[in-house]
DNA sequence: GAGTTGAGTGCACAGACGTTCACTCAACTT
DNA sequence: AAGTTGAGTGAACGTCTGTGCACTCAACTC
């Protein structure tokens, strides 16, 4: 009730924590915005500060380091596409419209968390050692969930199980490079889309044939 | 002959020519070096001067800015790429074994070569945006190269030309995940070769196995 | 041998950077 | 009502950045 004054530029008379997790998460807006322009190791401090429009040393009262905001962006990536997987599973396993329904569900979530997604595949090879550390071990994560996904599946009944890793390997790898492609040029995801149905059905028809040849 | 007074750091009595292209040697190589600590981007024009061991404004004699340098050396690293898709055309075109060799080839490449593959891995995705069109430029060209020869090799009769762009594109992600890989960790390149392999193997069986379902 | 050229020098600049520190003052506790 | 807490402030620091400009002096041309 005392409040009103505007001391604070966002807003008037918010709790302490909901006024400081609003802050925080702008300064995760701002940084996955301005890391776009190049990478997150020429991101600067000031800039994020400036964006979310806070003096320079406010940023400390949340993170330590520029890094450290990308390993909280890690985190919320991964939220994300921990949630796309979910979402493939519990899908009714259809027969082989699982490539198409699979291909699909990918296109959605990039388009919809593009950002996140430049973020990921932008940083996972150019990132802070440990952000890409982050990212290659919820990678490796990723790809053993689907390893033991695949073997539910029919048709890998003759795979050893170091075939079934490499094939699921295979296809987080696939999907990635699919991913990355929607994320460079959003405005063709209806011809990657086909493209990347062709090309996983190709794979998915080698792996059947895989033992039994 | 009226030289040997060392007034150039480097050797004595070159001719001016040389010289220069020494230092510009210099200055790809320290820019080849330092751009691993990072980025591209993040790589400072006066970090690569004093690397070399020339004052910042000598670096505007050889490069208008450090983007023409990563324009310079994705010229070079595909100078290098072309020589082993060369190098894999004219291997003889023995039969299954056209995989193992393929491999292997990639293996010694990217180990002779490491710095510049993993120069490409990184700025493709993360570089400036012009270095990042050149490298994807680049990349298209090979991946319509290898369609073409992928047209002349048995197995291949039944397929659509859409359907071999998207084949030889399947094939040039495979190598760039599998060339990412092994820079990433030079030690476990055994591992990464033996897993590319039947990888590969699985891939062209679905190839093969396609149009004939 | 005299004159031109141009790679590399050295200084100077204005601006951005990360980090320090003592501070304010509104939201909280008691 | 009085006291504590902590997110955000603002000035200051030393260092690094890209770039401009006048320069040297060895390799070159004629």
């Amino acid at each position: 009730m005392a409040g009103r004054t505007l001391g604070q530029v966002t807003e008037a008379s918010l709790t302490r924590t909901e006024q400081k997790e609003r802050t925080r998460r702008a300064i995760l807006d701002a940084s996955l915005a301005l890391s776009a322009e190049s990478t997150l190791a020429a991101l600067s401090l000031r800039a994020v500060a400036k964006e979310v429009g806070v003096v320079p040393t406010a940023f400390y009262r949340h993170f330590g380091s520029v890094d450290e905001v990308g390993l909280a962006l890690v985190d919320e990536s991964f939220a994300s596409l921990r949630a796309l997987l979910r979402e493939l599973r519990t899908g009714a396993p259809g027969y082989a419209d699982l490539i198409d329904s699979s291909i699909q569900v990918l296109v959605e979530h990039v388009t919809t968390h593009r950002e996140l997604f430049r973020f990921l595949v932008r940083e996972r090879v150019a990132g802070p050692p440990r952000v890409r550390a982050a990212i290659g071990h919820e990678i490796a994560l990723t790809t053993r969930e689907l390893a033991t996904d695949l073997a539910r599946l029919p048709g890998t009944e003759g795979f050893a199980t170091d075939d079934l890793r490499l094939l699921a390997d295979l296809i987080v790898s696939f999907v990635g490079t699919t991913a990355e492609r929607l994320v460079s040029e959003p405005e063709a995801a209806k011809r990657i889309a086909a493209g990347a149905r062709v090309q996983l059905r190709m794979l998915m028809v080698g792996a059947v044939n895989w033992r039994s040849r």
